[in-house]
DNA sequence: ATATTTTATGTGTATTTTACAATAATTGTG
DNA sequence: CACAATTATTGTAAAATACACATAAAATAT
């Protein structure tokens, strides 16, 4: 038997669903065309300003040409468009317009609302210790995503165990 | 300017949805059809053995019509089979059908090996007060969508201040 | 007691999200 | 230079999601 109750990844399944649907309704309530997906998008732009879609691929875990059908759902909103790479022709770098940008302004105190209502009663330092633990989680998964990935390219046939 | 990094949110979004897909793509390559959202249904059956389809929308916070498509599909699998409620025939009940069942013992060990490879590093207690506070902020979430919900519902005209 | 409302589920239809396979262009490497 | 690896995109298709509507049964009110 598993006692799912107990284990993390449970919740974080449950409640990522529900963040991202309370997040888009949210922004649709206040009139904003912005879905949670797009919305990940722009908090990686208002902090790097450019990001190419692997980049954004890759820590999203989304596959690249789902994000190149994010991106095109977004340059056709407005909200961000595609630049040259001068020193990789191959790369496109992804920014957002002034639209975009100005969004922030908008859209974060409504994120702050939701996180708010989230973090409600929880003492501060727990919130810390669960942060570290998200980030722990996330990386060993991703980390060893990675090496399979390598492994794979390298050696077609070698078959990893799971 | 929001520091996202440190919001327990956003990683429960970027590791919700790595977790989600290194489950589906485990179970696939462990031969068994069994996407991640059909997996969070049969572990209620499993440990519940009867669920409605509106417990199941309640507990997963998909829509009702989600989850008969949802069901649907874990029906021509043969996963489950819908009964009826005696006591209340609008009811519809999901139980798992002796395949369904069979399963629990194949991949709740797939399940584990996953955890295991997230929990990697992390501290017990921490762990446990990850729980804690992942299912605080579940619970903070759903219950305000419960409020709005209601109040909707009573009052039509009563559009609560967001 | 019956009329109305609420609850529970399912259908029709459509949108959104997702990604595999294949392509094209560019860069890195032996 | 020839060949492999990287980066992004398009073609195509699937899976997931849910709104509007329909149907039936139970709960409630008059």
């Amino acid at each position: 038997m598993l006692d799912y109750e107990t284990i993390p990844l449970h919740w974080v399944n449950r409640l990522g669903f529900l963040v991202r649907k309370e997040l888009g309704q949210l922004f649709m309530q206040g009139g904003y065309d912005v879905s949670p997906e797009e919305w990940a998008v722009l908090l990686l732009l208002w902090r790097d300003t450019s990001k190419t879609p692997g980049d954004i691929a890759a820590v999203t875990f989304r596959d690249r040409t789902t994000v190149t059908r994010l991106i095109d759902g977004m340059v056709s909103k407005g909200l961000v468009f595609r630049d040259m790479d001068p020193s990789d022709r191959r790369k496109s770098v992804v920014k957002a317009t002034d639209r975009g940008n100005d969004l922030e302004q908008e859209l974060v105190p409504i994120a702050r609302g939701l996180i708010a209502r989230a973090l409600n009663g929880i003492d501060p330092g727990d919130v810390e210790t669960t942060v570290r633990s998200l980030r722990t989680m996330t990386r060993n998964l991703s980390s060893e995503r990675d090496r399979h990935k390598t492994l794979q390219q390298t050696k077609e046939e070698d078959h990893v165990q799971l």
